[in-house]
DNA sequence: TATGAATGAGTCTTCATTCAT
DNA sequence: CATGAATGAAGACTCATTCAT
């Protein structure tokens, strides 16, 4: 359909505006010459700044909803430990898919309505929950050493969004090996939460 | 003198209201109403919204940088280890002392002028610079085991971040018990960094 | 004809809207959804916003004209008695029949552009003329008492559109009892007028 | 006090904006033409346009309703005569004291918000009250004659209304010979209402 | 130094109208 | 004849900054 088409394409616009400039320094003047459209066209498919820069993040936090799964706990310590592994790859790999909406995702965080910020917040919330839970299952099943889940659920998310975030700024000098960096953070997190028993035979890298 | 205890007064309350609205949604009405001033004398000592901000981050910056110092090798094991304990430590318990600050440093990165985002940025470069030194150092006394000292920089900043940043939103369930998170997230960094023969000794938490 | 027909209903769509909304608050939006038809399809049956609102007043206006009739000094008190009755009957009847438009002629005054403003003008301007050459010529004939014809005039036309509005607004607790509201009206703009040797033999009500 | 210099030479160019062009074709722009300030100055007094012109109504109809006295019973009925007379010449005389918010009001009506019509719907609706009021009162003393009161307190307050407008509007010849006006229109509406045996003594004009 | 009234460039948003299909 | 996507001029409102007192 034409329509959506059009649609798509200013939402491609606005993705990159908006995370070139951030939600406020980016205008709708931006966003219209970005995809050389008229500002009333702009309002045709959108009905406000606010609301296209919404648009944008549900779909970006459903994909990477999409890429964290719940960990099966029934299929033995090493199916566990690769879901694990499969979950973190997962978020950073839609992370360095998605380099401009990560961008935002990762750096704003107030100034837009209250209700808009909380809506981040619980996405990040819902993730650490997820990691948490995660945590107390691999602790239940003898995989994690005893930690308070909570707290290094916090480590854990960050660990990887500074990666991330480094990464996509080009401040870390790597031709963007990207196996590299998830199995450099990946080793750095599972050394961190494995119990030393599981450790023992952990390859050293 | 009379002059600087008045920039204070402002610097005081720009701090609390940038930190309570973020950068854009902060207006100078705000500011000289918190500290109950004229709009003109706000002009007598800042020459514009976006120096007494950078004016805020740079001081606390540089309480930041003081609390970090780079490690002196010449000490032993013992003595490193417990440098980079006092340096995670210090960050740490600088961020939580100045919570208004670190919301803004932690959460506002895009949307001011290029300029003003790459002093963040350039910032968070030193950090992890400095991290990464440590790191290097670690390796080369033989305290830290082989990793890639870049991105594992990036994610020790991040899993101290992140919690602080969950600290302070008041997300984390506990009681302000500092203590105990700044054990929980040393314990996780130096379980991820350690040689394995140090750890070896290390309490099992 | 097909194409009359398609006319008539974006006129009566128009009708409604405008009536209901205001000449300002209605947008062409409105008309087309309530008719139903695309966006460029009113532009093909009329050239503009304000011309279909020009249409409809001036048909309207016309029915309003058709209603009052200029009065035959020829046929003797009684015959110019019922006249008058009749002219002041029909307008009456004609607004409450036309409760959309005439909401729309009674309220809307200024703010269009000032061609507009005019014609209502001078609508209201020749109904005040004809009521005016009514009063002169009834004074002749002996039937009206003396007074300012053109002010008088003005207090007659005020004090029907003012009724008129109130039973449209529903501000008038009567069911609707449209006759009584002649009657009442009629009565008291016969007493105002009427000569005092005619108004003896006027039935009290 | 400057500042409510100000706001007045604010509320007058307003004023005369808006009785020129209407609520909806006056911009802000044509208000701070008119009084020569800038934009911003504007908003320094009044928060939108739409505050302003409710500032100016609420006010004109302070003033008309200052104009309008519940009549007194207790004074026999050459001073209930008297009261009458009074208030009918005091609204006429606010009305032409004020032509350009005359204008506002007597023309303008629906397009506002909904709460902004309904306040001038109440407006009316309070004028009407207080005269079918004081029909009722006329008629309990035997000044009145019998007839609805509701519907001809409509039929009262148009007979003045309309008349106000056409002076307004210079479409009636007179040189403003404003006590002509009264006295025909006062004339006029006693005839109308007087019981008989009262008029007979009435002097015809 | 302090004041606060004034400024005006900049931004979002609406909607009557056009035109390619 | 009909469609409906596209247009862009216009208008309300904000807020950092200036300047006369």
């Amino acid at each position: 359909m034409l329509k959506e088409s059009r649609r798509r394409q200013i939402l491609d616009a606005a993705k990159s505006v908006f995370s070139k400039r951030g939600y406020h320094a980016a205008n709708i003047s931006h966003i219209i010459e970005a995809c050389d459209i008229a500002r009333g066209t702009f309002y045709l498919y959108f009905k406000s700044k606010r609301e296209i820069f919404e648009t944008l993040l549900v779909d970006f936090v459903r994909v990477l909803q999409d890429r964290v799964r719940r960990v099966d706990e029934t299929v033995g310590q090493e199916g566990i430990a690769q879901q694990l592994r499969d979950n973190v790859t997962g978020v950073l790999n839609a992370f360095v898919a998605n380099p401009e909406l990560t961008q935002i995702v990762l750096n704003e965080a107030v100034g837009l309505d209250k209700g808009f910020d909380e809506k981040l917040d619980s996405f990040y919330g819902e993730l650490i929950d997820l990691i948490t839970q995660s945590l107390k299952l691999g602790r239940e099943v003898g995989l994690v050493r005893p930690l308070d889940t909570q707290i290094i659920a916090a480590s854990v998310l960050g660990s990887i969004k500074e990666v991330v975030q480094r990464v996509l700024k080009n401040r870390l000098d790597l031709d963007l090996d990207l196996d590299h960096v998830v199995d450099e953070v990946l080793d750095y997190n599972m050394r961190a939460l494995l119990v030393p028993e599981l450790l023992a035979g952990w390859p050293s890298r």
